[in-house]
DNA sequence: TTATTCTTGACTAAAATAGTCGGGAATAGG
DNA sequence: CCTATTCCCGACTATTTTAGTCAAGAATAA
């Protein structure tokens, strides 16, 4: 779990378009006008959401995106995963073979805590 | 509010001062051959930590570190907010003068967002 | 047919990360 | 007083990430 502003980037995006998306799927020209990001940056940050199944593309004139579900349905640890693909969580990658027992009870904690915050994040955009 | 590598380091060495300080204080050294990193950077995040006072430092041979408070006052988001000196929040920094009204509850969001997990890391260490 | 919009991939400048290195200053112990 | 230990500080650096550009192409509604 990492929070960065690219996080940041992708659910002020999907809020707008929770917003702005009535029956009309919203163009990212649209989004990047309104939210000032650049629109080659929302492309990139589409691509992950769309390939995680957050949101669904229609091409053409006329077209953009939509989420993919309800928006009560989508969480924003969902968001920050698909666009801030998770670090490798630990050194020990989890396997515990950490020198002394010592090292994992800090992994643990860690884990723990980013598991935290993971839940904390299951909320409506 | 961050959430990288940096803050987990800070946090794990952190954890290591509470458990293996008792009377005497903790060289950056042992820290470093317990958590694997590397003495330099630790001492970059240390002078951190100092000047947030979380810790205090005893020079000379026998000295180290030990932390300013007792250990269950000392707050994860704290330590992660003295090594990840914090992002300029917004791109209108707060001052509300975002376009339209819109932009601002995204900015409103996330602040919400920034200010819950801050909350939610208030535990011990 | 054409303008619109997504789709993909390669490329890049600037910043952050995770260090290294070297020289200092304080001090406990002998 | 000397010396080894430890903190302290600043400058430097390689690598990765971030944020963004650019160009070409495929779908499709009007």
């Amino acid at each position: 779990m990492k929070l960065t502003t690219r996080g940041r980037y992708a659910v002020t995006a999907m809020l707008d378009l929770a917003i702005n998306g009535g029956k009309k799927p919203v163009s990212l020209a649209d989004i990047s006008g309104r939210q000032e990001i650049s629109l080659s940056y929302l492309e990139q940050l589409f691509a992950k959401l769309r390939r995680e199944q957050l949101v669904t593309s229609a091409r053409g004139p006329g077209g953009g995106y939509r989420l993919a579900r309800s928006g009560t349905e989508i969480f924003v640890a969902q968001i920050i995963d698909a666009v801030d693909e998770s670090v490798d969580v630990t050194n020990c990658q989890g396997k515990g073979n950490c020198h002394q027992g010592e090292t994992c009870l800090t992994h643990h904690l860690w884990e723990d805590l980013s598991g935290q915050i993971h839940d904390f994040l299951s909320q409506i955009s």
